[in-house]
DNA sequence: CTACTGATTGAGACACAGTATCATGACAAC
DNA sequence: GTTGTCATGATACTGTGTCTCAATCAGTAG
């Protein structure tokens, strides 16, 4: 399952979303489409020399705010970042090589309609990690 | 649902573990002990002026390690800690006033099951967040 | 094309959470 | 008590991300 990010959709996205298309912006979306997994904030600093910091992490806000990335926390390790082809889905972490993957599940809409009962308060939304040994570690 | 954490359960199974019992240590578990909900490590280390701020960490990371305690990331604020006085649980965070809830529900296991099909690797773990707006928030 | 205007930028200072270092002090086993 | 080692606290440091602000750019209206 690939979990690509193609150019034309963010900018589309973005466009839509009454923001503007500067380099800084091209050259960050540019580097996205080829991404896949996680990476952090810096790798894309590094990869990007003439663009600032704070435009990086600005611009990976942005693209949160829209939903075309996801950011991950961990107990070990930098925050990662990833990209969210599926509108809605979970990641799979590898806690062996750190290797992020997604997946979409049905089931798991179902299921919160079941716990939904044992909760005091609405449910407005929800996170689902599993953490894994990848096909590559294992072997 | 209380989620509270008893002070000798945090002695036995810190010393079970083989570590040392000291001053610092026993006025962080005091401290502990009547907490609820999320905190952060620095409404700790403002509740306990004697304390240095590493032991602070320090603790709060083994009593993670213990399993004791458990650790939140958000995309809003800062990490909170939370007890868990259950061995294997989830959380549940208001998205207007933060605090957090916990739960245990069988079915998710369930649900693993019926995704580790669709999943390339073996789950080793996983983490389930559900945010809601909390009872008190509704009304 | 030109001018306008507010969004965006880059540089650097800053904020915050957490860790590393290391000399000093405390725990607990004997 | 003595002793070995684990833990502490002060402080410096790292990493991740945000704030500030003057300068610049993108998109639009004329």
């Amino acid at each position: 399952m690939t979990t690509k990010l193609r150019r034309e959709d963010i900018l589309a996205a973005v466009e839509d979303a009454g923001h503007r298309l500067t380099g800084s912006r091209r050259a960050i979306f540019e580097l996205l489409e080829g991404m896949e997994g996680g990476f952090s904030a810096e790798e894309i600093n590094l990869a990007l020399g003439g663009v600032g910091r704070a435009t990086v992490y600005r611009t990976l806000r942005l693209l949160i705010k829209e939903g075309l990335l996801c950011k991950l926390f961990s107990d070990e390790g930098s925050p990662k970042y990833t990209v969210a082809k599926f509108g809605h889905h979970h990641h799979t972490i590898c806690v062996s090589c750190g290797k992020v993957g997604e997946f979409r599940d049905s089931s798991v809409e179902r299921l919160l309609k079941a716990v939904s009962a044992d909760i005091e308060g609405t449910i407005v939304g929800h996170n689902l990690e599993l953490y894994v040994n990848c096909s590559e570690c294992i072997s």
